[in-house]
DNA sequence: TTGCTCCTCACGTCACGTGAGGTGGC
DNA sequence: TTGCTCCTCACGTCACGTGAGGTGGC
């Protein structure tokens, strides 16, 4: 029979609690304007009513499309862009993020993949690595060309053998430009390139 | 014959220029300790030699793989963390961004083609689609969903016909959670629930 | 009456962007 | 000598986290 009587109201931590957010979100939300609390009690205590919480449930799933506290207070206030270019929007720009995170990952792969085929990878093993691959991959001008290569072949006279040879094994590895596909593939190739293990 | 001379120095403009960073980046770099010019002129202008621009080099690539500058600092002080663990971590830090971002794109997609089946899609509309969208999405508490199902029902009430049978409707499409992969079915679909355009 | 919760400042984060106001070098 | 480049502050960004120091309510 109390069923529908008038709801009750939330302390700021009892809505915390209830929705996951940090009080001091809450708090954030209320600053900016984005979220007030319905009341205050005598002391200033936040009293959050349905209605409170009801936009914030709004502002959670708008927060989730990827939208920014600022855009989120323009859709609700219906002053913001029309909805479908809105989404459109974040589509376009969720799109772009995996295509940049896409190419990181594969960068990443290819290059721990070489990275297993050093018997011992120090931090400098690591950047000449990273060094190679991604000047093959950037765009130099000749002069910045020139002055590498002259910088590898100063780097070079002071090598011992050893060195050079394992650099020279490194070099054809990365030559292969690895795709994630060809992993196994490269393992193979390995046995082949080095004396057997046993 | 002037090949192997002693190269230049760069002027803070000149190697932003050549590198496609800012000035302001190559000033934050020097503030924090990162890469400060070797020289200096006596009006205090930075002077870059080539020895800085390798480091540059070094910074920009390490920071293509996802590396905080503090992360840089260390790795190319050789404090940091072992590389493979390093480029393991980066690796797992993109894959789980990309799959948030895969979800997120999906939601997108999925609320654009419920979207695209209201006539004039407002602000409320597309807050009433994402509320219903996330609502079945989240796990509520079961006091939540009590609520929610009572707010429903006193908004229902103050609905007109018309907009009960485009609720309704709304929520039949929803409950497809149509993937991408099904927007073209949708549409079919579509043609099978509306009265025919022409 | 003792905690637990609440309150308001206010600084810190990360990697710079963006002026402000003033000098140096070809 | 006129610009163009350089310099050093120093605030702003975005969404809060993290104390600091002090009261309120079951």
């Amino acid at each position: 029979v109390n069923a529908t009587a008038e709801s009750r109201t939330w302390r700021v931590g009892e809505l915390a609690e209830a929705t996951g957010l940090t009080v001091r979100e809450l708090h954030h939300y209320d600053e900016i304007g984005l979220l007030a609390p319905s009341g205050r009690t005598g002391a200033g205590h936040r009293r959050y009513t349905d209605v409170d919480v009801r936009r914030l449930h709004q502002i959670r799933a708008l927060r989730g499309f990827g939208l920014s506290l600022a855009e989120i207070a323009d859709v609700l206030a219906g002053t913001g862009p029309e909805p479908r270019q809105l989404l459109r929007h974040q589509l376009d720009e969720v799109t772009e993020r995996i295509a940049v995170a896409d190419r990181l990952r594969r960068d990443l792969v290819r290059v721990l993949g070489a990275l297993d085929n050093r018997v011992e990878p120090s931090a400098t093993t690591l950047i000449e690595l990273i060094e190679v691959m991604t000047t093959v991959e950037n765009k130099l001008t000749p002069q910045q060309v020139r002055e590498m290569t002259e910088r590898r072949t100063r780097m070079a006279e002071q090598l011992t053998a050893e060195e050079l040879a394992a650099m020279s094994q490194r070099r054809a590895e990365l030559a292969a430009r690895l795709t994630p596909e060809e992993l196994a593939e490269m393992a193979d190739r390995r046995a082949a390139y080095l004396p057997s293990p046993d």
